[in-house]
DNA sequence: TGTCCGATTGGT
DNA sequence: CCAATCGGACAG
């Protein structure tokens, strides 16, 4: 099961499929030839499409920021937010729906002490438990927008945890503007700790 | 061209 | 609680 990268069929499904999925699964950066740097994804959040509010495409909105949105399940979205922060988003569902899903958390597991030094702290604890800074830890940014998915720079494989997970879901954070869909139930986050 | 503001973070 | 920091989005 391990070492197996997910497919294209994989990022096609319904998003909310895919962020649940994505729970448990590990995260690779090759940054070259060398150095590798991966987590397990803990926390994610489904972003809708067109419909809905809270997804930068609400509206069928279809800007430059956001194209690779626009591009087929197994690509990455990336972009800036609050002019400080990158965000790293992976493409779901096919070209006519705008939909993502955001990478929030991560338990790192390989390059730690590049991780540490990307970040400039050493409490490994908070290397990567926030969308902004999994992006730092991985030194990750726009340059990989619209990267794909399925080549060997960056992709998603399948992980065998060593204990059973504990899924649980609630509201998204940071999006109060979004009205009724604040509330909608798209987070998802497996109960630490993981091994 | 001008203004407003954000799928966050870190420090007070 | 609040500043940091800047480019996207949109109004004019």
């Amino acid at each position: 099961m391990n070492k197996k990268k997910l497919t294209h069929s994989f990022y096609m499904r319904p998003t909310k499929k895919v962020a649940q999925d994505l729970l448990g699964k590990k995260l690779v950066y090759r940054m070259n030839s060398k150095e590798v740097i991966s987590g397990i994804i803990i926390e994610t959040e489904a972003y809708l499409g067109v419909k809905d509010p809270a997804c930068h495409s609400y509206g069928g909105k279809r800007t430059n920021r956001i194209l690779s949105m626009y591009l087929p399940g197994g690509h990455c979205y990336i972009y800036l937010i609050y002019g400080l922060h990158h965000c790293f988003n992976v493409v779901t569902g096919s070209s006519s729906q705008p939909e993502a899903v955001l990478i929030r958390a991560l338990k790192p597991l390989e390059g730690v002490s590049m991780m540490i030094r990307n970040r400039g702290i050493t409490n490994v604890e908070s290397l990567t438990d926030g969308p902004g800074k999994l992006c730092k830890a991985f030194n990750i940014n726009r340059e990989l927008d619209g990267e794909s998915l399925l080549g060997d720079r960056i992709y998603i494989e399948h992980y065998k945890p060593n204990i059973s997970l504990t899924y649980l879901k609630g509201p998204r954070v940071g999006i109060g503007y979004a009205g009724e869909a604040a509330q909608w139930p798209l987070r998802y986050f497996i109960k630490e700790p993981i091994s």
